[in-house]
DNA sequence: TCGGCCATGAAACATTTGTTGCATATCTAA
DNA sequence: TTAGATATGCAACAAATGTTTCATGGCCGA
């Protein structure tokens, strides 16, 4: 009758718990546990590990109003979805007033990329780098808002693989690249929604030419993620802001840089050296006032 | 080939994807978008919905080597499967050495980037904003590795105030730029240890032509922070690596654009609504999978 | 002590699930 | 074009699922 609102199904389930028998309370308290299996094995199978009966978990489903256990898990399903970030129609959001509206609102978007960060996989960053370090040459490409972290990338690798690094359509239309690819090359791509078709292309042809391809992207259902051996995947959408933020893009495209030199050992730390002697001398840096 | 091996099952499913038939792909795709789904309702139900025959999964599994469909969706839900290890535990891994010393390296380095991100003047960013909104032009300069960053704010404020942008050296010599500096202009200057001769003249330019100068800058200390009417700083050398991490500037400068873009209003929504209709209609993005 | 009640487990049930065989449609190569 | 191979949809299959029924066992009130 007077249930506590419409909170969680698991809420419920607790705040029915004490007023279940015995046996109905110890899988109730199994599920409440393993709400993760709960939704994703089955019901003889949670039995078997729980240690009771396949038929506790219909009957408890029934005691707390539900029409039978399918209803139940539907609930528990429903209630773990990940929350589907509308990508872009975050900028329709209700602007906060007041004169602090701004600064709430930087606020929120450092916090949520700063959550963001510690979700990348860095083993697979580590991965890409491996291939990274063994390709012959490497390709990188980036459009639109993407073009900077490719640029970054490009840079940073060039410190050390000066001659091995290129980035796709830099010097000329971008076509004349694509055919360049070979097999034992490394194509980088980065992207996220909306997809350029021109990074969908260029991973395209680095498929066929049988090159490494590394996709930096925000899904693994990006389309220039079709093929790739190395699936790099940010958060692009966490923090709100009328543009997807880059934050997780830049933050794998120096971890992959750093990682691939430190596999480059002594060799690369000489000719990063030696990049910088380089700059030095040309009078790039300016010295720092004492 | 040698596979990378340790992947997840979503990109094990990515990399097969080009060279399966057609259906396969679409299946595939349709996975690889709603994975949650895959690992919570049946199969049947999935092509229902994906509009393809159940038999197309229990394919595209054995295609991408697994026994079934089952397996696949089992291999999933492992995948998806909420990790017990807390987001922010200071993890105390004295590891420096041995198989995993590159995911260490990159997982220090986000964590200390995530732990940087925060200690970003919010007000700062949004004064500085607040400059950049009532500025008649905005210029932009960065130099070898924060030419990235540069071009990032350059791209972002572009698509609502497309004429009224520029990147310093953008087309030509940097120099033809820095004469035309004007009183009622603001000129963002990104930069770091170690400075490049180049940012320090934009700045100085700037400030004799009397224009509102904003540094990105790691160092209050930083040469082209001399007479900057805003300084917003980054934590450069924070992380761990051969480079000093730009992941701090990036955060400043997209917060930057997403403020001055709340301050557009209307005005501001209406251009960028339009750059993003004029984009779609060169069929720039593509269309993502239905 | 007895009798009704409920909780509990085992087995039987109707569905639904994932799978597979087969016929047709589609593509590829000569 | 033809021949061979492959891809795809349909339908039937065995296995597994959630549910129900029934018999049993324990509990409390008379």
């Amino acid at each position: 009758m007077a249930e506590p609102a419409k909170s969680s199904p698991l809420n419920e389930l607790c705040s029915a718990l004490p007023s279940l028998p015995m046996r109905l309370q110890e899988v109730g308290r199994f599920v409440a546990a393993n709400d993760y299996d709960a939704t994703t094995r089955s019901m003889r199978d949670l039995a078997a590990e729980a240690g009771a009966d396949p038929a506790a978990f219909t009957r408890l489903a029934k005691a707390i109003g539900y029409s039978g256990w399918d209803a139940l898990r539907a609930a528990l399903t429903e209630a773990r979805r990940p929350s589907q970030t509308s990508p872009f129609s975050g900028r329709a959001k209700g602007r906060r007033h007041g004169p602090h509206a701004d600064v709430a609102l930087i606020t929120d978007k450092l916090e949520a990329e700063a959550a963001g960060l510690p979700r990348i996989s860095a083993s697979s960053v580590a991965n890409a780098a491996k291939t990274l370090h063994g390709a012959k040459r490497i390709w990188i490409a980036g459009f639109r808002s993407c073009r900077s972290v490719a640029e970054l990338l490009n840079y940073e690798l060039r410190l050390f693989r000066a001659d091995e690094v290129q980035i796709v359509g830099g010097s000329g239309p971008d076509d004349l690249d694509l055919g360049a690819f070979r097999a034992d090359e490394a194509v980088v791509v980065i992207g996220f929604t909306p997809y350029t078709g021109a990074s969908v292309r260029v991973a395209e042809a680095a498929y066929r030419a049988g090159a490494t391809l590394i996709a930096i992207a925000d899904s693994v259902a990006a389309p220039m993620a079709e093929g790739a051996d190395h699936v790099l995947l940010f958060e692009a959408a966490s923090s709100p802001g009328f543009f997807p933020s880059l934050t997780g893009a830049i933050a794998i495209a120096q971890s992959l840089a750093a990682v691939t030199f430190s596999l480059g050992g002594a060799t690369a730390k000489k000719r990063l050296q030696d990049t910088e002697a380089r700059l030095t001398a040309t009078s790039i840096y300016v010295s720092e006032k004492g």
